[in-house]
DNA sequence: TCCCAGAATTAGGCGACCCTAAAAGCCCCC
DNA sequence: GGGGGCTTTTAGGGTCGCCTAATTCTGGGA
């Protein structure tokens, strides 16, 4: 007898596909650098910093992120959960288009951000029971479970090995399409061991020996490709979507 | 030197997922009924009659089609390609998820509503290409090729047939999930022969052998189910995308 | 021929997203 | 500790789709 005006469970509408794509923004910039700020997502999604304010208050209301003015926002566990769940619906689509149906893993984003808001979770499911529930997408980047545990690692970058150092590529990034193109046609592909035969000073170009073939890379190209340790195993940090939020995602960085 | 402005060919935005809806229905209407009336538009879109005025007047003046106000609507050639196009997304999309990921041909339409408009070209003729480049749907709807051809055919209804005939379901309806549900459990699809074994009177049930069984189902389901008379073959028409309208498109009814 | 029921359009608004320009806040450096 | 530069927000608009209510048109029957 509280409730003021009676009614159905008064279910708000399924977020949208900005909303989605706003909630994703907000995950990778948080999980890369700790927050997430109006200029940062404004170069992310490609919209001014004047939209990000506007949208960014009507997500707070809505209770998918905090935001403190001038001071960037964070994720909700509901805007969380709602972030996992568009991140797992892209890499699904992602590995089930360059699996099953061949489209070229330079173009597979580009679909996959379209269709991530499009297909229904059934659909989804379908495609990774048809993969065998593939743990990463064919960039390398984790898939988060249905319930919304996502595996992030924390990954050192090819740009900081140590000369003679061996090491296994885990994940490139995939919005770059024309770096995807060159990254697999020198031999790289999440999974291929690498060894850094030299560095060159001043930024100059770092030498890789791919397989039994030497190949000279450039500084930027390097810090693109994300790489575990050959000896290295399990480092992975299970981390919940509903869980209270507590800092203790590590930033992506040198090791 | 006549161009007032310079610049680029003045490329305008691809249509919007209503726009491609609104073509759609279009299409659809004329093909029933040889005209496309705004209430007509508005039930099949469930929007308020005064919403689609509005929508038609921009389309009207982006050259989808041409608007006699209060006499109704017809597509352009440049409409009925966008509507071809989206129409063939739709049915391959339904074929590919039906066929391959198995998707229940009562859910298929509504996952298809959404992605015809996310899916690329390329990703859909892919599907169809992994199919062997069907010609219909799983409802027995012709697909329309990528050039914009489509095989319609005008074909009877199954409350209309003569008591002692035989005939072959080609197409049902994708709209109503609880009527494909229980046409498919009683046995028919595209291709079942059935026959008429006898009509009872005053809009009673209608008696069909399916296979070796009988089934009694009522006016209002045989109406649903477009058959072909068992001898009759090639009957479809050809009809081109880009031809200029000329209204020779028979309307669906009894033959 | 006139009238009227139903169909269609106009009038007036709303919410979601986006933009540019102007104002305000924050913070680091001198 | 006061500026100045960069970031962020506010102010003011615009488009696209949709709605309800009011008005206008059309076509068929009396
Ligand atoms: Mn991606
Ligand atoms: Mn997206
Ligand atoms: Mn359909
Ligand atoms: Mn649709």
């Amino acid at each position: 007898m509280s409730a003021p005006a009676a009614g159905p469970p008064e279910r708000d509408p399924p977020p949208s596909a900005p909303v989605e794509d706003y909630l994703k923004a907000v995950y990778e910039c948080e999980l890369r650098s700790g927050s997430a700020a109006t200029s940062d997502l404004a170069a992310a999604l490609q919209v001014a910093p004047a939209s990000v304010t506007g949208m960014v208050r009507r997500l707070a209301s809505q209770g998918y992120l905090d935001h403190v003015p001038y001071r960037g926002v964070q994720l909700t566990p509901r805007g969380r959960a709602v972030a996992l769940r568009t991140i797992r619906r892209h890499r699904v689509l992602e590995s089930y288009l360059t699996a099953v149906l061949g489209v070229p893993w330079d173009r597979v984003h580009e679909e996959a951000e379209r269709l991530e808001h499009a297909a229904s979770d059934d659909l989804v499911e379908r495609m990774a029971a048809a993969l065998g529930h593939p743990r990463t997408d064919p960039h390398g980047a984790p898939i988060p479970t249905a319930e919304g545990t996502i595996a992030e690692r924390t990954l050192g970058s090819l740009a900081d090995l140590a000369p003679g150092a061996t090491a296994r590529v885990v994940m490139v990034s995939d919005r770059n399409p024309a770096l995807l193109r060159y990254v697999a046609e020198i031999g790289l592909h999440p999974g291929t061991e690498v060894m850094l035969v030299a560095r060159a000073p001043f930024g100059g170009p770092l030498t890789l020996r791919i397989g039994d073939r030497d190949t000279q890379v450039g500084p930027t190209l390097a810090a693109q490709l994300r790489v575990e340790d050959s000896a290295e195993r399990a480092g992975a940090v299970e981390c919940a979507a509903a869980r209270p939020a507590d800092g203790t995602t590590a930033p992506t960085g040198t090791p």
